[in-house]
DNA sequence: CTAAAGTATAACGTAACGTTAGAGTCAACC
DNA sequence: GGTTGACTCTAACGTTACGTTATACTTTAG
């Protein structure tokens, strides 16, 4: 699809589309040989995702990097989406009920406090920006994922037989203690496969491991190969860290 | 009270009273003897409104325009407004069924076509822009309601029987020829009497009839007194400036 | 084949504040 | 009563997300 055929589609300028393209927000997958940009249905979702960050007012830089972020997750950010589209709703509910006080207190109904005319008006902190912070940006998961985009489908095949091989070996020991060899060899397995993804400090390792029981996310996809890997997980990967630590 | 107390009650920055100030969209009612800004209740009030429009996305310059309007109606605008809020919350409404859907598709459960992916990311035209445009933009209108508004109670209803008499008048009229003597005759009461409270020029008398066609919120409230009675008043009018003009 | 519609880049303009910067003001505490 | 810290002022430049020309090339419809 044309420039023009996506603004009008979605309802946005094609000054917009430009000025997304050249920010870098949003290029077009193609191009005629006139330079003409050519928009995918990729595109178009990308669009539509990035719309709907815009509707919720983040900023187009804070988009970019969501967005561009190997760890973003289409579906999440979907759901994410629709948690503060359901909030903004909640907002406007308390507007339209501000406003419905206001108009009986014009017309003389009923008495309103000062702070209850503006009720409904404070945006702000939206408490799922912090959420999506936390949620897409951490460095460490964005190399090792971003590692992963680059490879070919065969090379993600075979990482991911090889990942979930030191998980099932973790999984296999995970009754006993985070620091006996066998665990240790594990997790010294899983470091340097982590890090020909995307090098990692040894700090960074054990923030990871941090992260495997404070975020649910990795908690959940890690414990589908066994309940209390992820604890066990950032137990050993601790025990490394300190160890190996000069 | 100060700023930062009124930036903190209403949830914004005190730079954007310091700029509503500024572009003379909000200005303090007093300031102390050291120049501090002071803000009354009414202007809290006018805050408010402002805000209302804001959150609805018009620009500043419009706001101040509309509610330094002469014929700006605190009660009717705040209508307006929650008209305004309700079509909002449709439209997000319609983006939250939008995400719904779109996280069905993204898991595989349905199929969407793209233009479904776009649904409520349509604002181009807000509807009620237009209708308040229409209900403060003109200047005519703005003059006699600014009238109306300086009469006093008695004055206005004084001026409201005459009104009354003179479209009873036409409405019996209607069924005869708009360029009949006893129409335009009453046409020219009405003219006389607009002109109490505004003074019209004849081709300004000769727009506002064709707005009692033109727009359906005069033709619903003329026609009240009597099925066409708006048609036949714009048609009067319409003779009444081409025969009296030189 | 030509006019109209669409597209490109480039670059300046704009709206609504944010962000210093420098200076005066006010209430409170030692 | 002096000083500190929270507020306030004006002034002016910075920023975001495009809008708006301007100029030139490309595609499509008649």
């Amino acid at each position: 699809m044309k420039v023009k055929e996506v603004a009008d589609l979605v309802g946005i300028s094609v000054r917009t589309l430009h000025h997304y393209d050249a920010i870098g927000l949003l290029s077009p997958d193609g191009t005629t040989e006139a330079g003409y940009r050519l928009y995918s249905e990729d595109n178009l979702e990308m669009l539509q995702q990035i719309l709907f960050f815009r509707e919720l007012d983040f900023p187009l830089t804070k988009i970019k990097e969501m967005i561009h972020s190997p760890s973003f997750n289409r579906l999440e950010a979907l759901e994410l989406h629709r948690n503060m589209l359901l909030e903004k709703r909640s907002r406007l509910d308390n507007m339209i009920a501000t406003i419905d006080k206001t108009i009986r207190h014009a017309r003389g109904e009923i008495q309103m406090t000062t702070k209850e005319k503006f009720e409904g008006f404070d945006f702000s902190r939206n408490p799922y920006e912090q959420e999506a912070r936390e949620r897409w940006g951490n460095e460490a998961v964005d190399k090792a994922n971003a590692k992963v985009g680059s490879m070919s489908k065969d090379e993600q095949e075979a990482m991911g037989k090889t990942m979930n091989g030191i998980y099932a070996k973790l999984a296999e020991l995970r009754g006993g203690s985070p620091d006996s060899a066998e665990a240790q060899a594990a997790i010294k397995e899983w470091y340097d496969l982590l890090n020909q993804m995307g090098s990692y400090s040894l700090e960074a390792f054990k923030g990871l491991g941090q992260m495997y029981v404070d975020d649910e996310r990795f908690t959940q996809s890690i414990d589908r190969f066994g309940d209390g890997l992820a604890k066990f997980m950032s137990d050993a990967m601790a025990v490394y860290v300190d160890t190996n630590r000069k």
